[in-house]
DNA sequence: TTTATATTTAAGTAATTGCTTAAATAAGCA
DNA sequence: TGCTTATTTAAGCAATTACTTAAATATAAA
């Protein structure tokens, strides 16, 4: 009552119940979703995410190229990105190739549809 | 070649080109999601847009009350939202009811969805 | 006009982020 | 074996984040 000084006055506990109730039920979705949403949400990463989308499979090169960054920087959040299961490797001689895990690109496909048609701004 | 040290030995340069191009013409959808994603991508944040989905309208308390946040806390990741057009601000006397924007409601749809049916463990 | 309610804001802080530069791995080739 | 190529990693740092506590603002009601 006292740390919490609003609410109870003229609030729907019927509603907040349902809401902590809902918060609790998805927790685990949460928790599942922000996890992904935390990298994609950097616009470096999104870049990745969607070229990786597009063309299946890049190297670290390709990308710090494409981007115009240092290797070490775009290294880096591969590795993010790799040790957080939203991408995975493939070696072939001293190449690495990175790609999308399944379970991500389909999380994320509703977004890269919107990105590939390039509506956002317009269908928005 | 100096400072870009690897590719160039094996690259597919066509592929190089039209990533580049890809990048630098959606580049405004790029900065659209990833303002919108950068936000989401807070475990909490994301719990109050989706709450905001499913109860249309709720105030600071009630959101408080529900995460079993401080008011100041919520407060400020509520002012975050609404800086960047996540959502939008109603008075009702002393009271301020906080709201999706419908940009932004469609452009997070998707996932809301996935929340919704708390399908994403499963489906992914 | 004073008091209570509802909310924001300001200041401070520990933790995290995204980079830089330089050094370390690791695989292929002379 | 040593050299080149491809990549990661370690250390350092300025900027940003997500909170805390305390003070400020704004509306309503006595």
């Amino acid at each position: 009552m006292e740390n919490n000084s609003c609410i109870r006055q003229q609030a729907d506990i019927k509603q907040i119940n349902r809401c902590k109730d809902r918060v609790f039920e998805l927790n685990g979705s949460f928790d599942y979703l922000s996890n992904g949403l935390e990298l994609a949400g950097n616009n470096v990463r999104l870049k990745i995410l969607f070229l990786l989308y597009e063309e299946k499979r890049l190297c670290v090169c390709d990308i710090s190229d494409i981007l115009g960054m240092t290797i070490s920087a775009v290294s880096q959040h591969l590795r993010k990105l790799k040790d957080r299961k939203l991408i995975e490797t493939e070696r072939e001689a001293q190449t690495i190739f990175y790609s999308l895990t399944k379970e991500y690109e389909k999380m994320l496909k509703p977004f890269f549809k919107m990105l590939e048609e390039n509506k956002i701004l317009e269908t928005i």
